[in-house]
DNA sequence: ACCATTGACTGGTCAGACCACAGAGCATAA
DNA sequence: TTATGCTCTGTGGTCTGACCAGTCAATGGT
């Protein structure tokens, strides 16, 4: 097998077994070939092999980030063969939310038996921005604590999974956490929930942590069901490709 | 915009597109380099990163073709980017292991108080066909056996997203069942809990049907690690590196 | 007819150079 | 002091031309 490959399996394993946290800089170009003792151009193909996986971004100047959203960026992603099921009917919705209850209280006991200290640490820093950030605008620090969560959960399957299924929830949802959060009982109910999980997790009480995932994901799921009886529109269906650059089409 | 990447999206135009069939040879290296005016190396780069999105396969001395899979029909199928992830690494194996034994659970759970009676008649035929048929060769009766309960929980997501992952475990497992059923006292014991499974679900015993199904993948997982023990190789992979090359451990 | 050799492809790797972008730090001007 | 602008350094992006390593078919001798 050709060496860029094996480099970029290497690394990509080295990202999904949570060696290194979404966000977190990779050694330069230069660096990495120096280390592995291959040319520059090596590394630049496996890089390369990994952005077309979506594992990786690469920026001009900068450097290259693991991507936020891990593995396989389509799978069950906008373009799904999944998507046509949601077309007006909610109830997809929640069978969706019946998944990842499950899921999600799984990778909660996981989470709580396996997590390493810099776990700890990364669920922590998660929780707290959390905390710190306007509830009606924090989708993506409450995306990110619980895909913290997930992480320490050291199987990746589960992480594919669940990523895949919430990423789904999003571009289906219309703002599921901007739409609960300012009722205030619901928004406390869901803060405290948040840190009944936090704690369970980190001081690895692992039924108790599990408990605390499912029930959470339960009570946005009821709750979801309560508005939808209000009249809320809850489903919204992702449109096409924005305006998008255009490549001119061509013979090769 | 980088050149290689409009590279790239003008190639993966071109195939999606129809303008280049599965199988079908891209012009190599050093053509495409030349009639679009740009070093091979940018070429490469491009190709890497349509072969980490699965839309190439390339091969030494011969060029790059097509891949017969179009992008979108792999969610989490065969020529899945969690694949590699399995290469001489049983721990996935257990990892997705472990995550279907929570969703089979749940499977079981949810078929045994949905479950109509045309469903209940479905997987009442498809026990009948995994006991008449003989255990050496009964992957398919079993998978069907599975997959009937599955869909008689009547939640269109968790039948697709265990089905990813059945079809993931059988091409990567040398075919667990035949694997397992050899062994007289084990063959017993996943006959004993499939009839266990199966009574619980019909006769709407949700609990003690999760119950059993969370206990046969678990004892599948177990037996597997015992095997594992012995010396077995159960990873095999579909097409890739025969050798089996080794990705040494260690940090970047 | 057979088989080994050779040569002309293919992709894979290397080396070193230069360009383009981002950001930190410093120096100058207001 | 503050603000503007420059330079210096590190990053990715591209180019060049060379060589190595598989693949395959035509060639040539047996």
């Amino acid at each position: 097998m050709a060496i860029s490959q094996e480099i970029s399996y290497r690394l990509e394993r080295l990202i999904l077994d949570g060696g290194l946290a979404p966000e977190h800089k990779i050694p330069s170009e230069r660096q990495l070939a120096a280390r592995l003792s291959v040319s520059r151009a090596v590394i630049r193909e496996a890089l390369h092999e990994l952005q077309g996986r979506g594992v990786i971004e690469t920026r001009h100047g900068k450097g290259s980030f693991v991507a936020s959203m891990v593995p396989g960026a389509n799978d069950l992603g906008e373009q799904s063969p999944l998507m046509h099921l949601f077309e007006g009917h909610p109830r997809t919705l929640y069978d969706l939310l019946e998944v990842r209850e499950q899921l999600e209280g799984q990778a909660a006991y996981l989470a709580a038996q396996r997590a390493t200290r810099l776990d700890r640490h990364r669920i922590t820093k998660a929780f707290q921005a959390l905390e710190e950030t306007d509830p009606l605008s924090n989708a993506r620090p409450d995306h990110g604590f619980h895909l913290a969560i997930v992480e320490a959960s050291h199987n990746p399957i589960l992480v594919h999974v669940l990523n895949s299924l919430k990423k789904m929830m999003l571009l289906t949802v219309q703002a599921s956490v901007a739409n609960l959060n300012p009722r205030e009982e619901m928004r406390k109910k869901i803060v405290r929930q948040h840190r009944q999980l936090y704690e369970a997790v980190v001081s690895g009480k692992a039924a108790a942590a599990q408990k605390a995932a499912t029930a959470h994901v339960r009570f946005v799921s009821e709750a979801m069901r309560e508005m939808e009886k209000e009249g809320s529109t809850l489903i919204r269906l992702p449109v096409g490709p924005e305006t998008g650059a255009q490549y001119p089409q061509a013979t090769i």
